[in-house]
DNA sequence: AATGAATGAGGTTTCATTCAT
DNA sequence: CATGAATGAAACCTCATTCAT
């Protein structure tokens, strides 16, 4: 019973230097740039000592890694609820994309980083293969299928279309966030989501066919 | 008259030197994966020693900046000699899409890298302020600007569907580099422009606005 | 009476844990090749914290050396029977000899390990000044001269003479573990005491001396 | 011309900091104990930067087995010479067992250092296959044939004394270097071959067998 | 008595850049 | 101009030992 709640204990207490150092990591790549911490920083930023780094992270690309999981975790529970609600493909795409953009805004200073060094890119599609990443295009693809299925969208290549909602919402979010002034994220989402839904063909004269 | 000529022939030695230094950087970067090469690796695969780099860049920044920008500079021209032809501006987006991904397909290798490492979006944005990068938004701006003149295009802020065309053009570009077997370019870029220019949403019956 | 019991029980469960401790070092060094076992994998091996090992030992360094220490005690134990057993000069010198090579023989990959990196000999002469090697040494010593004193062997410095056997011992004995096949022990411990006792010399003839 | 002579000069300069570097190590080696000495002494010993001692050595390892070499290498040329001398085998086995506690003694300090730590063995028999280990017992086994075919030597396994012979030698080295007031190295030398030549045995009488 | 998280000094190696030749 | 040996600041990581629980 004791050693239970010790056990307990110690794994919160983990938990909570593990949160500290990799708080401590977002720290350092929010202000002193991108390109690199040292683990020496590192330490002195989580007040721990160098080697206590390494009874948590194996070793420098593994708590980079951890960081980034970590800060993409919360969107990803997002989108999963916005994935299984109750709602209508146009209404998912719109919200998944104004989620995205509202996200990535709420943590401006450590994504401008992360995104600058394609580091949230290589966390998603990491070897090409990553599956959390062929997930979400999976999942953001159902929507679209769904969407044809029941004739809101016309019949196209649901998985291109997905992989292109999504790497030209991050690159919104980009743009967004190496600009200084940006507008507000309900804003470009309504736009993105309006250009990628009815492109920007003059609508109803512009009959003809592109090709 | 010989000073002339013993300068002309000294410039073109330097040029040629350059070019020799920047090859062997194209060649270790798609060779030895993209993570950093060595000054000593550049010298060596250049045929020249070390402090011969110094001579001709600046740094190891400076070099790369110089590479990722020789590689891009024809690129750019094609654009260039698109924007100033006699087409239409459904034909010119077409047109410079197309370019955009025949051009990173020819040199699959090279990009692969420089992409992955957001090394091209860098070398387009550094700062938020990279002249070059805005101006190629701008006269996108323009040609959609026309469009919209002449009644082709409907009246969006011309400046963020130039904007959000060009990164989704790099987002598919990139999609392509790290799939095994990407579609011939043709394809991608056809479904792209349709996309974007004609939307996803079901044409006739979809009246409905999008909030 | 319940104090003294308890005691006892403590001693022994001390006694018990340290062995266990002792083993484990053994096993990584055997196991794992020698350079060098970390007290952490030795906790592990042992199946206890790394703090205990320092309830047991003083550190690193000591339990290395206990480890050495308790490896050889059994031979001592041999040698000091042979010692005092009732055998004549040159009996015991074969018996000694002998028994040394079958002792390593049957913990060939302990010893390989200890006596590749001299531990054994700095067991037995830390400092110069080991008082176990020294003890050995005169024992061995004591044995010649008995030798001599009975005309069994020629007059020469008994110490030399002791300490060339032992060496010569060690010698062999590092011959034969780094051998992959060895000729059985018996056979070289034979051949070892013939050369000592005889010489290489061809007998009858060879009378000129050795200047 | 010139570049053959700045080459010629450049290659002279490149063996003298090796030799600088060499020499710091056996300094550091014979002053501060043996258990290690760190790249940073080294360096400061030699009088170069850290950096400077990976352009000449590969790294630490290589480093301290080149030292190793470097201070065996004179031995072995005063052996070879012996080895190719007009002397008889008892002449030759005299000398070269003369010439290595000679040489050993000259040098104390430093083998003390690295016999402890079965440097030397190691350098001479890596692997259990190193060839320069090999090679000399081959080259001591021919000396023992020859005087077995001339009559001088009694029958025996060349192979075996020619092993025992040699690691006998180290081993007496090794009592040498770990007694603080060795006997003179001829008197061990002579003491040596003559136990070895004669055997210990009192001689006239011992006719009876060993075994 | 036992634990094991934390420590932090210490180690090796890399590599962009300089500068005497 | 070209060279390349030398530099030395960092960087990452290990592990024996301590000590609060």
């Amino acid at each position: 019973m004791t050693t239970v709640r010790r056990q307990q204990r110690q794994r919160e207490w983990e938990a909570l230097t593990r949160r500290a150092i990799e708080e401590a990591v977002v720290r350092l790549l929010t202000k002193s740039g991108s390109q690199g911490f040292t683990m020496e920083q590192v330490a002195a930023e989580a007040g721990v000592a160098k080697g206590t780094l390494y009874l948590h992270f194996k070793g420098k690309k593994d708590l980079l890694d951890q960081v980034k999981e970590a800060s993409l975790a919360p969107l990803r529970e997002e989108l999963e609820a916005i994935f299984n609600a109750d709602l209508g493909p146009q209404e998912k795409i719109r919200e998944l994309v104004a989620n995205q953009l509202r996200y990535f805004d709420e943590r401006r200073d450590l994504f401008k980083v992360l995104l600058e060094e394609r580091q949230v890119a290589q966390l998603q599609r990491t070897r090409q293969q990553n599956s959390r990443y062929k997930y979400i295009l999976g999942r953001i693809a159902s929507v679209v299928e769904e969407g044809m299925r029941i004739g809101v969208f016309r019949s196209l290549e649901a998985a291109k279309v997905a992989a292109m909602l999504f790497e030209a919402s991050i690159a919104v979010i980009g743009q967004r966030l190496w600009s200084d002034h940006p507008a507000p994220w309900e804003e470009d989402a309504r736009f993105l989501v309006e250009v990628f839904v009815h492109g920007i063909a003059a609508r109803p004269s512009s009959r003809e066919r592109t090709t």
